[in-house]
DNA sequence: TCAAAAGTGTTAGTGTTACACCCATGA
DNA sequence: TCATGGGTGTAACACTAACACTTTTGA
């Protein structure tokens, strides 16, 4: 019988961590909940659930963004796993995903559902639990991503200019970019398309917006292009 | 009660995997070992082992590294979490390690006691279940991290000569790499020491031993030197 | 003396960084 | 007309990649 071997093995609890992040005012921001409930009642912590038995980790990730933004086909991925002893209050393991959104979506009644805010990734309160040892690590993860991955537009809107798109780099990075340097760069790779609006809400001029076309992309990746900021 | 809310949650039982890997003959090899059971009897897998209920996964990886190898102590890092429901014949989460050993402390005796081999990473057999995707995000990972940390002489015994350090990249990441440039760059960061003895073994001239001095590069690294091959 | 691997520098080219001024616009 | 942010090119420099011959030694 298959079950023999399983048999005398331990079980856990499982969840999953949603690092989820999004982009306004120039400056990264995390989704973090006052918890609603003791212990650590009003402790600020990421968004997170269990994992059911019939479902995969992925889709348990997929459901709690769902239903902590309110928003389908997030861009995800897995930061890794974390399996201290005692790292809740009750031996859970987590697993934690990070997630890229488009800020605009997010259904804001949610916020108050589940006492929910956006803070700016520079002034993020302390965690509970290793919540904010993930968010470090995520970080971390992203920064390497981001060099390598035109995932950054998923921050953003369909249409967005360069000095946006420039500000949300920096934010990434927390470091200033020079914008001679950064516009050759992003434009030498050929995969934005400019249109002819502007953006007049930063400055008189206006910015004219960009498109990142995806088509491109992957085309241009099949011919060996490597994308990099 | 704490454990209320906890209380109608699924538990899962949760493994670790561990891709273990060791360089000879100027290859990378991994662990495999032939499965003693049914179902999938005389299968290639990794090695693993269960997760148990007051064990940290870190710990559960250690031991089950320890317990295949014979060796403590061992440079070990999350791959990941691995959670698709029919993954395993039953539902299993499974966290995957890769380890680095030294291939010559490998206690031979455990290979006959678990019907374990080196596979060549170049020839590995199809292996259960996700195990082959496991190794593949695992050289994925392993390729970006040796490039700037310096991991790989995790790989080699204390003394080693540079034609060898030089194979050991070249196998990490499949192509040829020039030989001057290669010992321009890796001597130009000034943390190996050349000993006054040579290895013989692979040709009169004999080439000269080098030792990586960790204690030399912690201090660099202080000073903001960025490892990188 | 020869075969086989170890060891050694230079150059061209590519990519990266640093840097300053004009433009368009609304108030 | 002026204040504000948007937009543009070039030159020095650093790094990377390409490349061939000499040395040592045991058989």
């Amino acid at each position: 019988m298959i079950a023999a071997f399983y048999q005398n093995k331990d079980k856990h609890y499982v969840a999953v961590d949603c690092i989820i992040m999004g982009f306004r005012d120039n400056e990264l921001h995390i989704l973090i909940a006052k918890r609603p409930f003791e212990p650590l009642l009003g402790g600020w912590s990421l968004m997170g659930g269990f994992v059911n038995e019939f479902e995969s980790i992925n889709d348990a990730a997929k459901r709690v963004l769902d239903e902590f933004t309110g928003i389908e086909d997030i861009y995800m991925e897995q930061v890794g796993a974390f399996g201290d002893v005692n790292r809740d209050l009750v031996r859970v393991i987590s697993i934690a995903y990070y997630a890229l959104v488009d800020i605009e979506k997010f259904d804001t009644s949610l916020a108050e559902k589940y006492d929910a805010r956006w803070a700016k990734i520079t002034q993020l309160p302390e965690l509970i639990f290793d919540h904010s040892l993930m968010v470090k690590n995520t970080l971390n993860l992203l920064q390497r991503r981001a060099a390598v991955k035109p995932i950054g537009f998923n921050l953003l809107q369909e249409q967005f200019t360069l000095p946006t798109l420039q500000s949300l780099y920096e934010s990434i990075y927390q470091e200033a970019i020079d914008k001679r340097n950064f516009r050759k760069k992003i434009l030498a790779m050929d995969i934005l398309e400019k249109l002819d609006e502007k953006d007049k809400s930063s400055s008189r001029k206006g910015a004219f917006y960009y498109r990142f076309i995806k088509e491109k992309y992957d085309q241009l990746i099949q011919q060996g292009l490597h994308f990099s900021i």
